[in-house]
DNA sequence: CCTCCACAGGAAGCGCAGGAGT
DNA sequence: ACTCCTGCGCTTCCTGTGGAGG
């Protein structure tokens, strides 16, 4: 009997240009932070108080997504954390996520767990939790840290830094000092007066990159992730602008180069152009597109569908003067009721109706004026604002199923 | 000029679900 | 466990608008 080769067989590929592709992944910590030394400097200027037996004050970082808030932080707290153990300091340190963590119950009970990891804290109240916390630090006489990143995710934020902070005045050798993060800097107005002045004693903005600075990092990545030669330069500075003009992230610039490298990759090409980056970018933001409409609510999918039909099949358009094709609102009306019927969906009031119209312009999916001369009435000229084939045949697929 | 058309969009209110308060 | 409240998605009704057509 022949035996059947395993069907991992040949899976492993020798990649023709990735020396660690790891080191493009969103998860990757980077150990330089070029741009950041500004705020790294800042971070341990306050921090060290805890090497000398002080009280950090409360730290707040904030900035957009993809401008190093987390990698700086994790960067520094690792540093510290390094520090401390060698030279056998009681400082200690939990950093977590608020998005996971993302009430005062979750995360004390999370600062807990991390500070006596041999014993279970899950099912106890939030007073017990409480007490065993104020226990260590005073039994330990320890500088404890917490890193709360997403803190904006969490649900009742003010009851949580009130205990943090009110802990001090209980505490006298230990102290505990918070160090938040969040991508929306409006979420400090939401707080409590006094929960704002405690938790942002010390803050810390972390400014978009410019598409010099992005290019620098991109470079540095590319360096370590890919052999030497296979991006070219001006696919670097493309995707570095690319991501520039969109957010200043460089989560994006890194993405992109991801993408375009696995285009090139796909197509056997040994080199990363500016032709793969391009491609690379419309294919991200077709998917968004398509997510996006993947997404919607199943009646604003018949809306949009309807519209993609009369657009495809050239029926019921408008000429404009300008040569523009449009549909009005009217007649999309009825070809939804039409559509809903026909799946055997309820459909919408017409006054409703009009409310998904708009609400799709405000996504960018269609792209709607006022009719003016050589119209009856008073009505809105409606055209897609993608491609109608592509959306036609996504909807086709996701409204039959 | 007046009336009609074809719609836009405001206001009020309804039924329901989920959360807060007790 | 219970009620109460609130927000959401939606319908119904209504008023406004501006060109077309007689």
């Amino acid at each position: 009997m022949r035996v059947m080769p395993n069907l991992f067989e040949g899976k492993i590929k020798e990649s023709s240009i990735f020396l660690n592709r790891d080191i493009m992944l969103p998860s990757y910590t980077p150990e330089r932070l070029p741009f950041r030394e500004k705020q790294i400097e800042e971070m341990v200027s306050v921090l060290s108080a805890a090497v000398d037996d002080h009280k950090p004050d409360n730290l707040f970082l904030y900035g957009k997504p993809g401008t190093g808030k987390t990698s700086c932080t994790r960067h520094v707290l690792n540093q510290l954390d390094e520090f401390v153990r060698a030279k056998g300091l009681a400082v200690k340190i939990v950093y977590m996520n608020c998005r996971h963590y993302n009430s005062k119950y979750k995360v004390l009970s999370r600062i807990v767990q991390g500070l006596y990891p041999d014993r279970d804290f899950i099912g106890y109240s939030g007073t017990f939790i409480y007490e065993n916390l104020l226990k260590y630090c005073k039994e330990n006489a320890c500088r404890l840290i917490i890193g709360l990143d997403e803190i904006d995710k969490t649900k009742d934020l003010d009851e949580l830094i009130y205990a943090l902070t009110r802990a001090n005045d209980e505490l006298q050798n230990s102290s505990i000092s918070i160090l938040g993060i969040s991508n929306q800097l409006m979420f400090k107005d939401r707080l409590d007066p006094r929960t704002k002045s405690s938790l942002c004693e010390r803050e810390l903005v972390f400014p978009p990159y410019n598409a010099e600075e992005l290019r620098a990092i991109l470079k540095d990545r590319v360096k370590m992730a890919f052999k030497p030669d296979v991006v070219e330069e001006s696919a670097i500075n493309l995707a570095a602008a690319i991501a520039a003009q969109e957010s200043g992230d460089a989560r994006t610039a890194v993405m992109l180069m991801l993408r375009a490298a696995e285009i090139a990759e796909q197509g056997n090409h040994s080199k990363v152009t500016d032709k793969e980056v391009k491609k690379a970018k419309e294919r991200v933001e077709e998917e968004i597109v398509m997510d996006m409409i993947c997404s919607l609510p199943e009646q604003q999918q018949l809306v949009l569908y309807a519209i993609a039909r009369l657009t495809t099949d050239k029926k019921g358009i408008k000429k404009l003067s300008n040569e523009e094709c449009v549909l009005c609102s009217g007649e999309v009306y009825d070809e939804y009721r039409k559509i809903a019927e026909k799946v055997k969906a309820s459909s919408v009031s017409i006054r409703w109706f009009q409310e998904y119209i708009n609400e799709l312009e405000m996504y960018g999916l269609l792209l709607t004026t006022n009719s003016g001369k050589g119209f009856r009435g008073h009505t809105r000229l409606i055209k897609l604002g993608f491609d109608g084939e592509k959306i036609r045949s996504i909807l086709e697929k996701h409204l039959l199923a």
